[in-house]
RNA sequence: GUGGUCGUAGCUCAACUGGCAGAGCGUCGCCCUGUGGAGGCGAAUGUUGCGGGUUCAAAUCCCGUCGAUCACCCCA
């Protein structure tokens, strides 16, 4: 008698299945690429931080920290965010970066949500900021990386809304939180908003009325001649004073990107957030950037059908005839692999040919190799294309060539 | 964190006001001992998420718990 437990994932967290992986992969690889190709260096941080570092900051939102005590008595947190940990390394390590610093980031955050679809506790998100670059060429450097990932990523369009936080400087806090959800809620429903908040109808009407006539301001004039002059077509950025993103740290240009043609809310969010430095370092430096939702965009580039389908790792699977010819099926697959391609072997030589190819075929391996005894004689082997069900009789040399111009 | 809905075979789901736990798909076997997707025939599979309570009797009602999901809150 064993103390027998039951297989599950904690509330919150996930694992993934090999089909899916693949396409976290896939989406991975492409921002890491496409950061890359901007010249954005990659860096990472420890899952665990001392706590002080995000309680100082986030005030309210303390409970959903995943913090404990680790065995050395240590009050500690799980990352919540990338941007405080690495505010906190850019400051840790400015004598040996760059300024400015470019960097991305693709990591997981942890928050003790209560989870629901598409929120969870443990996610991927991707980060990419400028440090050291106060001036609005890098808020509008970061905001046309914003775009061309999904442009990169292959959205027929993406749309970027801006706003300056400077143009709301007017308001108290509780209304601009209330602004931020305009869309959501609608005008009327706002003006409550604002009223729950402590707000008087008179004021709240007062503050609609100043953000519905807000006009971009310099900063934005220059992020918007930036995106024209990039080439970015005019229905891709859009001056939106509703934009807010209520995070107490936010100044400066701010901003949402949105795929029209995917309706779950933003996919994306940024802003300048200079003032950290100086709340959590005392030091004056700056920071803009952005963090993309790993999920929702994987989830949105997926209903899009631009998610290569690649429903197998493997290409070619070297079937075992029998026992007494596995070895003729090992060194094939040897021979394949020196030569840099990628075979999968079937596992249990007992298991009859027909079983072999169902698996090739459930698996979505587009081309099997058998060799049975004929074939070991000759020394050749079998090449079977599952699609067109076509067999061809080849040497190895030939083969190699053949697959080369298939892969 | 607050409130609602839900949890039955590998999957999708049935089971009238409490009364023998079922179907489709999939899986497996055979038709087909050197060849996969179709078709035919046959077979296996359940602590009804878990724990407790009420009842002659619980998948069904009650309490707790774990998980999923929706709204709110929040969303660095």
């Amino acid at each position: 008698m064993s103390n027998q437990i039951k297989p599950q994932t904690l509330k919150g967290f996930r694992d993934f299945l090999p089909g899916e992986t693949r396409k976290r992969q896939w989406l991975k690889e492409k921002l890491a690429k496409i950061c890359k190709n901007w010249g954005f260096e990659p860096i990472e941080t420890p899952t665990l931080e001392y706590l002080e570092l995000f309680s100082g900051q986030i005030g309210d939102d303390e409970k959903l920290f995943f913090k404990f005590k680790d065995q050395g008595g240590r009050e500690v947190a799980l990352r919540y965010d990338q941007t405080v940990p690495t505010v906190r390394y850019v400051t840790q390590y400015q004598n040996q970066l760059s300024k400015p610093f470019k960097r991305y980031q693709i990591q997981p955050a942890f928050r003790s949500e209560k989870p629901q679809k598409g929120r969870y506790r443990e996610f991927i998100q991707c980060d990419a900021d400028i440090y050291g670059d106060p001036s609005p060429y890098a808020d509008a450097e970061t905001i046309a990386l914003s775009l061309d990932i999904y442009k990169q990523l292959g959205f027929k369009q993406a749309k970027v809304l801006v706003n300056d936080r400077t143009l709301l400087k007017s308001l108290p806090y509780e209304a601009i939180v209330s602004i931020d959800k305009i869309k959501k809620i609608g005008e009327d429903s706002l003006l409550s908003e604002m009223e729950k908040r402590g707000i008087e109808l008179i004021k709240a009407k007062e503050y609609l009325q100043l953000v519905k006539s807000l006009k971009p301001s310099e900063a934005v004039k220059v992020i918007f001649s930036y995106l024209k002059n990039y080439g970015f077509d005019e229905n891709w950025f859009e001056f939106d004073p509703t934009i807010a993103r209520s995070f107490s740290y936010s100044q400066g240009p701010i901003w949402e990107v949105f795929i029209p043609d995917y309706s779950a809310g933003s996919v994306l969010g940024g802003e300048r957030y200079d003032g950290l430095f100086k709340n959590l370092f005392g030091l004056n430096y700056s920071g803009t950037g952005f963090g993309l939702g790993f999920d929702r965009t994987l989830e949105a580039a997926d209903q899009l059908g631009l998610i290569p389908l690649k429903i197998s790792v493997s290409r070619l699977l070297i079937s075992v005839f029998s026992p007494e010819l596995l070895e003729n099926s090992l060194a094939v697959a040897r021979f394949l692999r020196d030569q840099d391609i990628s075979v999968e072997i079937y596992s249990d030589p007992e298991i009859k040919l027909d079983k072999q190819l169902k698996y090739a075929d459930k698996k979505g391996i587009p081309f099997v190799i058998i060799i049975g005894p004929d074939e070991a004689k000759k020394k050749i082997i079998k090449l079977k294309i599952m699609a067109t069900r076509e067999q061809t009789m080849i040497d190895l040399p030939s083969l190699v060539k053949k697959l080369r111009a298939k892969f």
